[in-house]
DNA sequence: GAGTCCCTGACAGTTTCTGTCAGGATAATT
DNA sequence: AATTATCCTGACAGAAACTGTCAGGGACTC
């Protein structure tokens, strides 16, 4: 591998990890010495990078490099049209549509071999046998989630216990059998989750919660010990 | 002037001149030989760019090296981050890597405001209850898929009937319990489907089936039955 | 045919690159 | 006040690469 060939993969390896990553991670993933990271971050920060490097801490790569990533590889290529099938068939019906409409716009951009890729991709989303079927429709959920606003549900939970709340979605969770709204529960005062197969009724409502979301995710990942994805 | 340093101003050079320019040109420009800027295009051109020069003309540069910028709605982009994350949860190590990675490009050519939908996306993946293990790595076996490469493998079948053979692997689908490779089968002359956790070994041959893919992928599709995938 | 360029090979003297070793410095943590 | 985890720098020497120069070869346009 070349010095410039390193470089571009030494920013993609920083683009990569958002948070900080020390050198010697960094040495081990492009197979050189860890002074050669140092030097490779000097020679990147020369040119036009903003590679910020704190003891004890790491590396840490500021957006705004005027030279874009490079296109995607072929595994790359193969995780987004396996990830992209995967959503078309077990998202909703939107999301579905959307991730369609996103590999086409990916696609459009790819030169010709990589095109075929796409056409050609060996990676394949089988039908799942167990669709809990919910009744209702996920895809205003997560405009709310998106919009930080409070939903109305009517939610059945495992003791078969109705009750009627408003909630603050902060997340939706797709597990192999199940989908789960995530939300801060106003009757409970305390987050909780909902599977989306036992909401009966979910009435977006246009008044905005009061705590930006992001907030609400830090809080509920470490009430509840959930790790953060990416 | 390192010689990176030189290779990535030569690329913006040849990004920003839409028209054919001449080596002599770029050479003036860079302070170097033309010689040099020979050799550089060749080294930017092992990299994975296509500069394409032409006798009495100059050099162009084909787009599809660099990631353009890209535009996606709000939709789109909770389908790439769900997609993404899927795939990161569920595929092999590599594959997850690529998804990783995949995805990050896209956040660096994506606008300031959509680059924040990135990353405080509210769909999330649940982590698998019953992860078949599986004994052998499924990136080489993608890789042979994607090159066209015959497979030697020891199979256990649902019976505990052991065996080997060679087949030529066509595409891997991913089920919420399992994967599996699809192969035309030499011993059966047939295609068959193999459980990826009852893989004992598989080792990748340099020999290359004598079939194209696409036509092996269309049999299949007839004679298994199985509908196309976007 | 003249003019422009792309493109290649060979040579030889740089220049650069790299890993290794040896410290130093900083900040957070214990 | 240690300890830990980093970043960071300088020096060295062998290995690797880079570079300009020269000498052609070829393709296309005018």
């Amino acid at each position: 591998m070349s010095k410039s060939e390193r470089l571009l993969a030494l920013l993609q390896a920083l683009r990569a990890y958002r948070r900080p990553v020390s050198a010697e991670r960094l040495a081990d993933e492009l197979n050189v010495s860890i002074r050669t990271i140092y030097r490779d971050v000097v020679s990147l920060n020369a040119q036009g990078a903003t590679i910020e490097g704190e003891a004890g801490i790491g590396y840490v790569l500021r957006p705004g490099f005027l030279l874009p990533p490079l296109m995607f590889d072929d595994e790359e290529i193969e995780a987004l049209v396996l990830g992209s099938r995967w959503v078309m068939q077990r998202g909703d019906k939107l999301l579905a549509h959307a991730a369609r409409n996103a590999l086409t716009k990916i696609a459009a951009v790819l030169p010709e071999d990589l095109k075929e890729r796409v056409e050609l991709a060996g990676v394949m989303v089988g039908a799942s046998r167990e669709a809990a079927p919910e009744p209702v429709d996920l895809s205003p959920i997560r405009q709310s989630i998106r919009e930080e606003r409070k939903i109305k549900i009517a939610y059945t939970d495992e003791k078969g216990q109705k009750s009627e709340r408003i909630i603050w979605p902060i997340a939706l969770a797709f597990f192999d059998r199940a989908r789960v709204v995530a939300a801060w529960c106003e009757m409970r005062q305390d987050f909780r989750h909902f599977r989306a197969d036992r909401i009966e009724k979910a009435k977006p409502l246009k008044q905005r919660y009061p705590k930006r979301r992001r907030v609400l995710l830090k809080d509920w990942r470490i009430t509840q010990g959930i790790p953060e994805q990416f």
